[in-house]
DNA sequence: CTTGGCACTCGGGAACACAGAGTGCCAGAG
DNA sequence: CTCTGGCACTCTGTGTTCCCGAGTGCCAAG
């Protein structure tokens, strides 16, 4: 159906439309890739990609554009991702090299992405409930008020004032902390709600209803939170690449942390990419998108997904190795601090 | 030299030329306002106005338009804040009502302010150096390993890692703690590095060499973070208003900390509006756009700016008001958090 | 199956005309 | 001295027409 030739010519297309922007025509392609056929012969096949929906012209008498369906098979078995140039590689490693914080961390690789892809870049913060607990302190600010705060290894913090029910001495916060360090210490956060059943068991009768305020604190924290944080940067590349329309929809897109979400897709596995292709996307203002993303994380665990988005059109090999090798450095980063 | 009908034409035009967004024209202003005068004699004084600069003609033949200096004058002379409505209120209260944790605040209210003014809205993180130390964490990791936690009045956290000169133990660590939080606790933060260079004195001789390892990482942390952090929300809404030329321009300016810093300007009062318009403003890509800003805080002490950017032909009394009534009512949360 | 030839289609730019909005200026009336 | 109505003038934006050229589909021959 789909001979050697065909998809060389579909191929042509899509790299041709890549890099000009504009709708590539039979002659153009013989002329530029030596296929070693008459334009005649690649009309011909032409018309066979655009009977099976490959391809598709905008008007009579103009050149063809790939559809989504073409990009797709494009990716899927007539590309390979492109490593990235030495070059790129050092500056990733300027760029995220000697970061301390989280935040930091987060801020950069977005930036970092957006700058290597000239699109727009997304990271999802490192989940909170695949990392595991590091510490917990509990810091008395006053003579009924604690602030909670949850180390997690990922060097993420998070923290929250607690209202107590009576008043507690010093030492038996002292008491508490050590308890709950205990047993959480290293504890998935996933099984933080199993562990920390067992906790009031191993305290004085009197102190168990300001434990159990506290703990009821903590898990909370872990369901609220589950909601991921999600930056993203890089939307003046969205100007830049002339978007036929609905830049305002892509805009409004990605100000919703939940369609974000979705976006960056279900977890495959960890540095494998996910490319999602116009309408193969979840929302409908993002038709005219394509998204590549890809988990990170230490070790073997995926924490979080990075990605990014930008026009149908766009050079999937290239994208596709930086989002990789980005996705791969900030899980080395990660694992190492 | 501008008497008050003078005046009068200048304040029509800047109302309709907002509404409109079209060219306002003579006969167009005789209709829409009751002047009381004829089409002839608001030509006279439009050449009057345009004559000093206040008005402009985009050519021959074409309506008025408000020229920056124009739009200054109506800011300053000829407009009041309009304050909120009712229901505008409720909705702050809804939105930002219940808060727990400093990211949220901040957050929702960029987002808050970006659906109230429908324009971009940009919101500066509390000051580190303005607020003051409410508590200080040593957390230990490992054996010559520490996370040290700053905690601010303002529920601003900070975490470092320190690799400590030798073993400590956790005794230590904790008297270490408790003279650290003795000495800072409520300190000004601007003051810091003075009140910590007693802490040493306090220590038993062995101490000091550690003490020194993380009160350095201590001021290291306030002086890095004293580049602020800053978040924005509703670039969409730039795409909405039809913006002349360089939306590119406008993101890129956006996605420079440093630009928005500049742009949300110097602190003026608590709660003072603080207006830039067009070419008032000190960045070339941010000609075509105001910036209303005001600053926020707790008590008297004024920790941060927000504000919003949008196009010079915006609905600055609207705009105003919305921006001061935020602006206050964050610095009502902050203190009673 | 490939190729050259040929007639056909259609989008986009250039040239042009035109209506409408708006102006400036002037002379006359309060 | 100020306001007003009238009038001629100047533009821009829009709609129309026209034409060029790129690109196609089809066909008949190699």
């Amino acid at each position: 159906m789909l001979d050697d030739r065909k998809l060389a010519v579909l191929r042509a297309i899509v790299e041709d439309y890549v890099s000009t922007n504009e709708p590539v025509g039979s002659k153009a392609l013989a002329d530029r890739h030596n296929l070693g056929v008459s334009p005649a012969t690649i009309r011909n096949d032409m018309a066979a990609l655009e009977e099976q929906g490959y391809i598709h012209q905008p008007h009579t008498s103009a050149g063809r554009v790939p559809t989504d369906k073409g990009y797709r098979l494009f990716v899927d078995r007539l590309s390979q991702v492109k490593p990235l140039s030495a070059a790129e590689r050092r500056a990733i490693e300027a760029f995220l090299g000697g970061v301390v914080d989280l935040d930091e961390i987060v801020m950069r690789t977005v930036r970092l992405l957006a700058q290597l892809t000239r699109q727009v870049a997304v990271v999802q913060y490192p989940s909170l409930t695949r990392s595991s607990v590091r510490h917990v302190e509990i810091v008395p600010l006053a003579e009924r008020r604690v602030m909670l705060v949850l180390i997690t290894n990922t060097g993420r913090v998070e923290q929250r004032v607690v209202d107590l029910p009576e008043a507690v001495a010093e030492d038996r916060i002292a008491h508490l902390r050590a308890v709950l360090n205990a047993c959480l210490d290293g504890c998935g956060l996933s099984s933080v709600p199993e562990t920390v059943a067992e906790v009031p068991e191993r305290l004085p009768a009197k102190d168990r209803p300001v434990a159990a305020t506290i703990l009821s604190v903590l898990l909370e924290t872990l369901v609220e939170r589950h909601e991921e944080k999600i930056v993203f940067a890089g939307t003046a590349n969205l100007a830049a690449a002339d978007f036929s329309v609905g830049l305002r929809d892509v805009l409004e897109a990605l100000e919703e942390q939940v369609v974000l979400m979705r976006l960056l897709g279900e977890t495959g596995g960890l540095s494998e990419l996910t490319v999602r292709i116009g309408s193969e996307n979840p929302y409908t203002g993002l038709r005219g998108t394509s998204i590549v993303a890809a988990g990170y994380g230490s070790g073997d665990k995926e924490l979080a997904r990075l990605g990014v988005l930008g026009p149908t059109r766009m050079d999937y090999p290239v994208t596709m190795g930086a989002v990789r090798a980005v996705a791969r450095y900030v899980g080395q980063i990660l694992a190492g601090s």
